[in-house]
DNA sequence: AAAACACATTGACAAGTATCTATATGATGC
DNA sequence: GCATCATATAGATACTTGTCAATGTGTTTT
């Protein structure tokens, strides 16, 4: 996964709302009218969210009926979570400024 | 770390221009005129993005005379690393809706 | 003291975004 | 077929943001 990818799954999660989706489908499926009673939006808006967290493939979506079920897509969520965690604690260095 | 936190976070890595900043202070600690000659920005844009860098946490600055130098705030790092790893991968559950 | 340097702040502007209301789409049930 | 339900799309609006040119501030050097 490259910078502009991460940039991107960064963005999605910057919204306090989506950041709280992704804290409920790390729980499991859900199927979009149980989240939107969670949260004081108007439908629209949730439909919204839920498209920039699939555009950024955190999560995908499976249809059944009326019902649109989401879940978090564990290989992008992987994938984001190696680039953090490389993200090393190097002390040392400098940039050689006087 | 609470949630408004790691968006907050989240929303100063969004930028891909930071994103990158990040990546080059994981490597060591910088002074802004080091940054600079990587980015096809100008100076105050830079000031702007470490700014919000700053505010939200991830990076300290250390003032030594003209110069400035960025380092990562590893306590920030380590629990915005917390929080994303802590994002578990339940894949059973579901949501109850037919 | 004056000039040069490193960085921050201000003000402006174009582009993006979160939200809403209104409407469309597509599936289910009578 | 028609009404109903779940979700998506369109259009509008207020707000935020990334960027720059211009300027300010504090430090070093001459």
């Amino acid at each position: 996964m490259n910078s502009i990818d991460v940039a991107l799954i960064c963005k999605a999660l910057s919204d306090s709302n989506r950041l709280q989706i992704i804290e409920m489908l790390a729980d499991g499926e859900k199927c979009a009218c149980k989240l939107l009673e969670k949260f004081a939006i108007t439908q629209p808006t949730l439909s919204h969210h839920m498209k920039v967290l699939c555009e950024c493939g955190l999560v995908e979506s499976r249809k059944e009926g009326k019902w649109c079920h989401y879940s978090l897509n564990l290989e992008t969520l992987s994938g984001f979570k190696d680039f953090i965690n490389g993200l090393s604690c190097y002390k040392g260095g400098g940039c050689g400024c006087k």
